[in-house]
RNA sequence: GCGCCCGUAGUGAAACGGAUAUCAUAACUGCCUUCGAAGCAGUCGUUGGGGGUUCGAAUCCCUCCGGGCGCACCA
């Protein structure tokens, strides 16, 4: 972590908790590395920037990480490394293989986080979907950085959603066995849930075992297995999956409404039981938590989860959710509060819900009402690779539209297959020239043009981002990253030759096209593609 | 009505208060007798409007305009 080692150093010579940054730069006519440090600084001591920067360099200028460093533009700190510097880096993706990229941060922390969690009455869809890789890399660049990763979901099996569901199956099991009947007022719409009926006549063999009952615990479970093969052909599998049923009948949910009482978070009115953070909490954090018939809400039973998830023992709780639960998120992190959990430990991640157009139109997801892109649809439609890189090609913040028609026509220009061709020229150099094994004999300092030390360069900022998206949550550097690296190496490609170079400078370049293959490699498996062979 | 989020080249996006606002794609012009042209080189083109804060604003504040979402004894 080259920046790191150089954030370190600026760190130790000046006074504590000035906040600053030091930024790769990509064109290298402002260094390697910068830093605006000296801004900050000669505010807080009322100097003159280039003073404050000229202090700084003369500390650091011994150091032989550097071949130069400069002052620019009165006050930007501007760094070279040297090339040794580079060339270490190199023999430590080499070195490393499948770790490189990897560090130890987290070592001794454990997370948990939860995401998906998707409506348990259809098909999970393009909406919500962008949730599932947007969870799994995080979960997996925490990996990285060395902690232990909880992956779980919540699977709320209970309730008014689930009641019209069971109504909704039993309208269409009546219809298929030739009775009359309307459709259930609030039942959901859309062909899918007759698919189920479908599926579950030909498991049920005694028609007298069908009741609305059974129906609605198979139209539960195979909608739950249909969820769980999708996000699986994401590469998703989780840990833990939390039913709600299972938090109410283990008396869970019971216990934390109790607790809720006892800490004088709550209050009656109309019969029901409300919750009522105290403190500055505003008045819409309100919410029921027991109705007045004496049915606990779902929000008891996410104050169980919640609180079940604050006294594991974990260091960092996440919750990952789209933005339309973002009223639910005031009263979430109030429950930190209420069960001592470090208010700091708990994240929500919102991620704004995918548009999706057919030409101008745009189309409600609605699961009532039937109108829905599935995420399995757009899986067989634009392919994993393409779907996964896609969704995380934007921070969650931002809000995607997806246009139907232009998807499919479009999907040769995702930058995922300028990404993936990189990474297939550079197997397709190391398959001619077979493996090498990095010794004594081997001479780094052949790699010396711009283009052999620019891509050096690029390899060596992939520990750095990995440690930026576990401080920021904002995954969607990876498939940034993805494609400079790619751009610097058709670059390379292009611009200098392996294969039939000069034995010396032939014998470096391998080195370097084999860094290249594992780099891609770690960064593809953190985003979730595949590696390709050929194209 | 109140609250949360978003407006950046034709299109999709990046930029944690920093330097000449990047990247991909589209369009146009070139480049295949040497490791894969799904590539490379070049051209074109951008911060919704108006105020403010400061050495410096796409970024922070105010306001207007446009879009998404939420404001249940649903989950």
């Amino acid at each position: 972590m080259i920046k790191e080692e150089i954030f370190e150093l600026v760190k130790n010579i000046i006074p504590a908790g000035t906040p600053f940054d030091v930024e790769f730069q990509e064109e290298g006519k402002f260094g390697h590395y910068s830093t605006s440090v000296a801004f900050a600084l000669a505010k807080k001591e009322k100097k003159s920037p280039e003073i404050v920067a000229k202090e700084i360099i003369e500390t650091l200028q011994k150091n032989e990480l550097f071949e130069k460093i400069e002052i620019a533009a009165g006050g930007f700190i501007n760094f070279w490394v040297s090339k040794k510097t580079l060339y270490e880096e190199l023999k430590d993706i080499l070195e490393r293989k499948n770790t490189y990229g990897q560090n130890e941060k987290g070592r001794e922390k454990k997370i948990r986080i939860e995401y998906v969690s998707a409506n348990p009455t259809g098909p999970i869809h393009i909406g919500n979907a962008r949730g599932g890789p947007y969870g799994e890399s995080l979960a997996r660049v925490y990996e990285e950085s060395g902690y232990e990763v909880l992956r779980e979901y919540l699977h709320n099996d209970v309730g008014g959603q689930i009641e019209k569901l069971g109504e909704t199956l039993w309208y269409w099991y009546e219809k298929k066995v030739g009775r009359e009947t309307a459709f259930p007022e609030g039942g959901y719409q859309g062909e899918y849930l007759e698919e189920v009926v479908t599926a579950a006549l030909k498991k049920f063999k005694n028609k007298e075992d069908i009741t609305i009952q059974t129906l609605t615990k198979f139209g539960l479970d195979y909608i739950f297995e249909n969820n769980m093969n999708v996000l699986r052909r994401m590469g998703i599998l989780f840990d833990l999956i939390r039913k709600e049923s299972e938090l109410i009948s283990s008396g869970k949910t019971q216990e934390a409404i109790d607790v809720t009482k006892r800490m004088g978070a709550t209050k009656e009115h109309e019969g029901a039981l409300w919750f009522v953070p105290r403190d500055e909490f505003l008045e819409d954090r309100e919410a029921v938590i027991v109705k007045s018939n004496g049915k606990p809400t779902y929000f008891a039973s996410d104050i169980a989860y919640h609180k079940e998830k604050f006294e594991s023992g974990y260091d960092l709780v996440i919750d990952i959710f789209g933005s339309n639960h973002h009223g639910h998120v005031p009263k979430l992190q109030a429950l930190t509060k209420l069960f001592h959990f470090d208010s700091d430990a708990f994240k929500v991640l919102l991620y704004q819900f995918v548009r999706v157009k057919r030409g101008s139109e745009v189309i409600k997801m609605s699961k009532r009402a039937g109108t829905y892109v599935t995420a399995e649809e757009l899986l067989d439609e634009v392919g994993k690779d393409n779907m996964i890189f896609s969704l995380l090609s934007s921070a969650p913040t931002t809000h995607i539209d997806f246009d139907l028609d232009a998807v499919k026509q479009k999907s040769m220009q995702n930058p995922v297959y300028y990404t993936q061709y990189a990474y297939v020229r550079a197997k397709s150099i190391g398959a001619k020239t077979g493996v090498f094994v990095l010794n004594s004999d081997t001479n780094l300092e052949f790699l010396s043009t711009d283009e052999d030390l620019f891509l050096i360069r690029k390899l060596a900022q992939f520990p750095d981002i990995i440690d930026a998206c576990v401080n920021d949550f904002e995954v969607h550097r990876l498939t940034r990253y993805a494609t400079e690296l790619a751009r610097a190496f058709h670059n390379f490609y292009e611009k200098e030759r392996v294969i039939g170079e000069d034995e010396k400078v032939f014998q470096a370049r391998i080195f370097l096209i084999e860094a290249v293959k594992i780099v891609f490699e770690n960064l593809f498996r953190i985003i979730g593609i595949s590696t390709p062979e050929s194209m």
